[in-house]
RNA sequence: GCGACCGUAGCUCAGUUGGUUAGAGCGCCGGUUUGUGGUACCGGAGGUCGGGGGUUCGAGCCCCCUCGGUCGCCCCA
């Protein structure tokens, strides 16, 4: 290696937004992702991979071409043929897209569940990062509020699992059928309009781009006047009504705790009926820890048959933050201390007879020899099997718990 | 896109009103001690103080620019 500054290579950075895991939050990450695998089984939800990839009309389509959303926010870039392809920002319209290509309506309903690496193009903050990790559940064809109330039930179930539900709260809302929405956006326009004066100036241009949002702004000055806009109660069909009162009798029955909350809405028109969001005031600003809902009009939107279907995710990160730290055990079951190279043939004989039987092991066999037992004893494990020579003569120890320990010495009896 | 704060050793950080050769802990390497022991001690390697420019006799410290990070706003599928 040259010593010569100017000789030194500039050193790539990570991709803004990106992040590297080990360690304590990787070991975080895992045990999310286990505990998801583990509910949505119970739940009969199946696994389902989509690309991470997808041409990007999937998503302009069923975002809307014009959206901020798709004209600033997406990973978007042309391939050598010249094709426009996106890095998909959410499972949705990738699972939707692949029912519509594979002719899974002969599944339906058709509940799936998987989990990766999504990409946005945003201003990273805390919880927020360009590419970040979901886990997502989706039920395909069904108009029933019996699966809003599943998914919700499977969503609840998981937060529990994980730990994670205190201070956690279920905010439900419905935005009713399609008739009930546009009656009740036109009654909240009415009202904005008629007190324009006192919007923000964030709330103005909302007016006219998203009225919805300006329901849930945080400018202080917006306050009273979302406060004191219409509910969509009134503009709720007999339908919709029986459909939300429904899905709230099921959450009720399974012993599922949740907050109307009237001001929760969603940017898109092909929602409809249920939204919600499990929110915490742990996560700074970013305080949506699972969020979902209807979206019967998204398939149509991709031209495929029109399909009823409901969905969630939840970024992985965010409840990776969220699970406490004791939950978390890194330990591996026994770690060898080769403290003399003589016996290295034993030691390695050792391994492959605990890993035989199941019991994971790792070996320290570099540097000083007699400081191998103190670098052993830094690396979380159950047992701590110390491997030397003394009088010529093999010499072995296992400390650590007990059930470990007496397992792992009844293995090494031989060697 | 906008705003605030922060960039010093591999990591976490200290560094006086601007003043000799920039420090600590952890980690790494080596040695000594202990010798069924998770210990203690000694030593070593490792820094263009994010980068560039400026002010000054003198800059890690002050000013400007730039790059990066964090948090917030906007947006939130």
């Amino acid at each position: 290696m040259s010593k010569d500054k100017s000789a030194k290579i500039a050193t790539p950075q990570p991709v803004r937004g990106t992040q590297d895991m080990l360690g304590d939050f990787a070991d975080r990450f895992a045990y999310v992702v286990d505990a998801f695998e583990r509910v949505r089984r119970l739940y009969g939800f199946k696994r389902v991979e989509v690309p991470v990839i997808e041409p990007t009309a999937v998503f302009a389509r069923s975002l809307g071409e014009t959206t901020d959303v798709v004209s600033k926010e997406m990973y978007s870039f042309d391939d050598r043929g010249g094709e426009s392809i996106t890095l998909r920002p959410e499972f949705t319209a990738g699972i939707s897209r692949a029912f519509i290509s594979n002719g899974w309506q002969q599944y339906a309903p058709l509940k799936v569940a998987t989990h990766g690496p999504l990409f946005r193009y945003e201003r990273p903050q805390k919880g927020r990062y360009r590419q970040f990790h979901q886990v997502d559940a989706e039920v395909l064809g069904s108009d029933s509020p019996l699966m809003d109330t599943e998914l919700l039930v499977f969503a609840d179930h998981l937060l529990r699992e994980l730990g994670v539900s205190d201070g956690v709260t279920l905010n439900l809302n419905t935005l009713g059928d399609a008739d009930s929405r546009d009656a009740w956006r036109a009654a909240l326009v009415e009202h904005f309009q008629a007190h324009r004066g006192d919007l923000s100036e964030d709330s103005l241009v909302r007016l006219d781009k998203n009225p919805m949002r300006i329901l849930d702004s945080k400018d202080p000055k917006d306050r009273p006047i979302a406060d004191s806009a219409p509910d969509i109660d009134a503009y709720l069909t007999n339908e919709a009504q029986d459909f939300f009162a429904a899905v709230t009798a099921g959450l009720d029955a399974a012993g599922v705790a949740w907050k109307r909350d009237a001001r929760l809405v969603r940017g898109l028109d092909y929602y409809r009926h249920t939204a919600f969001e499990f929110i915490t005031d742990r996560l700074g600003a970013q305080g949506t820890v699972l969020g979902g809902g209807r979206y019967d009009g998204l398939i149509e939107n991709l031209g495929g048959p029109a399909t009823p279907a409901v969905g969630w995710a939840a970024g992985i990160e965010r409840l990776a933050m969220l699970v406490d730290a004791e939950r978390i055990d890194n330990r591996i079951d026994a770690v060898i201390a080769l403290e003399d190279d003589a016996a290295l043939a034993q030691a390695q004989q050792a391994m492959a007879l605990l890993r035989a039987e199941g019991i994971s092991v790792e070996m320290v066999a570099n540097g000083s020899p007699r400081k191998r037992y103190d670098k052993a004893a830094k690396i979380p494990a159950h047992a701590l099997i110390s491997i030397g020579m003394r009088d010529g003569a093999l010499n072995r120890n296992v400390r650590g718990d007990n059930e470990t320990a007496k397992r792992v010495d009844a293995i090494l009896q031989d060697i």
